[in-house]
DNA sequence: AGCAGTTGCAAAATCGATTCACTAGCCGGA
DNA sequence: TCCGGCTAGTGAATCGATTTTGCAACTGCT
């Protein structure tokens, strides 16, 4: 405020500048000198006196697993677009799943008065933060938490209708990990849709991304089709008596293709694969993917509409989820269910 | 500090917490005393209040293109074990190309105080900010900026070696998007290169990612592999007179790939294809990449280092330049040059 | 003229730390 | 005794804004 000492005091040239609405009784004229003479000089305002004095930073913090391509940068592309119309930036911390860090950082970023706080993919249950938080793709009752969800039934319902009306009854579905908060509920809706569609769920055709000795912990990498690869694997070494596939989402799925392939067997000829995400590449992989679309750039900038709302307004009541729907998307990995065509190949290995 | 006007002044307080050098003459007691109180009111410094006096933020400001899976993930992954370690968040902020947000961005976090500035695959020729700037995968000599880049020259080397002893003679070469700067550095190495080894380069082998109507401003997305598969596509409709192909990055080469087998091409039995990066999915298309690994872990590590040297020590002088060492990974997308049968078939078709 | 209400601005408090300048008390040596 | 130096702190300035309070001058109404 120094420089502008040359002409009036630090009170009026604070009210013109913040374009205050007790400064109604400043003059038009008044207010050009000040606003010229700020431009003249090249005045910012000090992002720490100012922040002191307001005690809100105009940041959040934004809490992720990792910075993954499918799921990560499609969400926080939405959310950017609503934080940056609002003047706001935010910090990212990965935690990497390790439960130490999921606690650490929040308190972390609190001490850097964030203003609120985005968890993706992270359960709430966990993070007690005395600010505004909207947990994307989290299914915690928490209080004073906003979930922004996918609706996993009509998700489920979608690619079950798919796989059925193409013939499919012999169906394997892929359980996601059990860190990431929308396996459990996934798997629960496929339960209960199964149950809506007289659909019958083989308990021999599940199979879990993180079984075996095998988690997010020891070395997890979304990235890696291998996650699908390994499942698929040794569920074809138990038994081939299957003409579809539902994995948890689509890099697991161009894993498990790959599975199947290495196997001998043709996709979508002898079985039919469904992802889910729609993740870029998914349209670009051979085949390309059927797949379950989660409106992830949605669901990121609802999410962040919602959590600049409780921070503007921290008294007001606001619901507890928010539910998107998604939307099937159909390409190349689905086909009819060829009629008990590997279900003899299987008997005559006997 | 209030809660600790039940005792002692200010000053101690702040000087014991702060552990500072001229807080030796205060007894140990009375430091345990304020410790012991401090923890137990689980006191947390005002974090603009101290960051006002000391007009520091702790927090660096990251200005990357985008968030792809790729690049960002792996260099990111590298800065912030360095950052955190140093008690530093960062700021993200992607320019998606666009010239004035890359001018933009840099201001608004300037006037967030941030302490540092780290630039991703982002020339640092229009970025003029008054605090220390280092550069990942950059190569302007701007001053006051410290470029971290890749060997390039040894990179093309290395490639360029395997192919040549593989027996290929007619290699394409792929160039990159005229925006990243590696595009134009790469493409020199190349010629270099090519002198130095005697190979001729025929400039009817040579596509451009961002040709004929295709920018990164019009739809680019970094994870796409048309970027690939359209320039080979343009390449093939009017010759197949080569029997490799030398890619400007995974991502192009997976694209590329596609666009031999869509054409009736085998890879690498008709042509090799050599990528650039060693991006995670490198190892997991099909078939497998052979690339030029760059080591991009290191490159963000090294980065963050020498960015934090710089915000500690604004006044000493710094190297221009840092040069990082690729190695090549040999997988399935490379062979040995059937000789002369492209060709032939090219004969043939006439 | 007298009083209320508005206009146009300034002084000072405030936000919560860090840091500079000082001092009271005590001890030891000249 | 007197001075210097050490111990164990304290008081006040400072960082740079925002915000509250105050107040003189003017306007308008009766």
């Amino acid at each position: 405020m120094l420089a502008e000492h040359l002409e009036l005091s630090q009170t009026t040239v604070s009210l013109v500048l913040n374009n205050s609405p007790s400064a109604k009784s400043i003059p038009q004229e008044t207010r050009n000198r000040v606003l010229e003479a700020a431009e003249r000089l090249n005045y910012r305002p000090n992002y720490f006196a100012r922040s002191l004095r307001q005690n809100r930073s105009m940041s959040v913090g934004v809490l992720a697993p990792d910075l993954s391509e499918g799921y990560f940068t499609r969400v926080m592309s939405g959310v950017v677009q609503e934080l940056t119309a609002a003047h706001y930036f935010y910090f990212t911390a990965c935690h990497d799943w390790k439960r130490e860090l999921i606690e650490k950082y929040p308190r972390m970023l609190v001490e850097r008065a964030v203003d609120g706080f985005l968890l993706l993919n992270t359960s709430a249950d966990h993070i007690a933060v005395p600010i505004p938080v909207v947990a994307i793709s989290s299914h915690s009752p928490v209080a004073n938490v906003t979930n922004i969800v996918l609706d996993h039934h009509l998700a489920v319902e979608q690619a079950l209708t798919h796989l059925r009306s193409l013939g499919h009854r012999r169906i394997a579905f892929m359980r996601g990990p059990r860190a990431i908060p929308d396996s459990e509920f996934r798997w629960k809706a496929i339960q209960q849709v199964a149950r809506e569609m007289n659909h019958k769920l083989d308990p021999a055709l599940v199979i879990r991304i993180d079984s075996a000795g095998w988690s997010m912990k020891t070395g997890y990498h979304p990235m890696a089709p291998e996650i699908g690869y390994r499942p698929m694997q040794a569920l074809l070494e138990k038994t081939r008596d299957f003409t579809a596939v539902f994995c948890f989402n689509d890099i697991a799925a161009i894993g498990a293709i790959r599975a199947l392939k290495d196997a001998g067997l043709t996709v979508p000829g002898d079985v039919s694969v469904v992802g889910f995400d729609d993740i870029q590449s998914a349209a670009y992989s051979t085949p390309s993917l059927t797949t379950v679309r989660q409106p992830l750039l949605k669901m990121g900038k609802r999410g962040a509409q919602v959590l600049l709302e409780r921070i503007a307004n921290r008294e007001k009541e606001f619901p507890s989820e928010i539910v998107m729907a998604p939307e099937l998307v159909i390409r190349e990995s689905t086909g009819p269910a060829l009629p008990d065509a590997n279900n003899a190949r299987d008997l005559g290995k006997h």
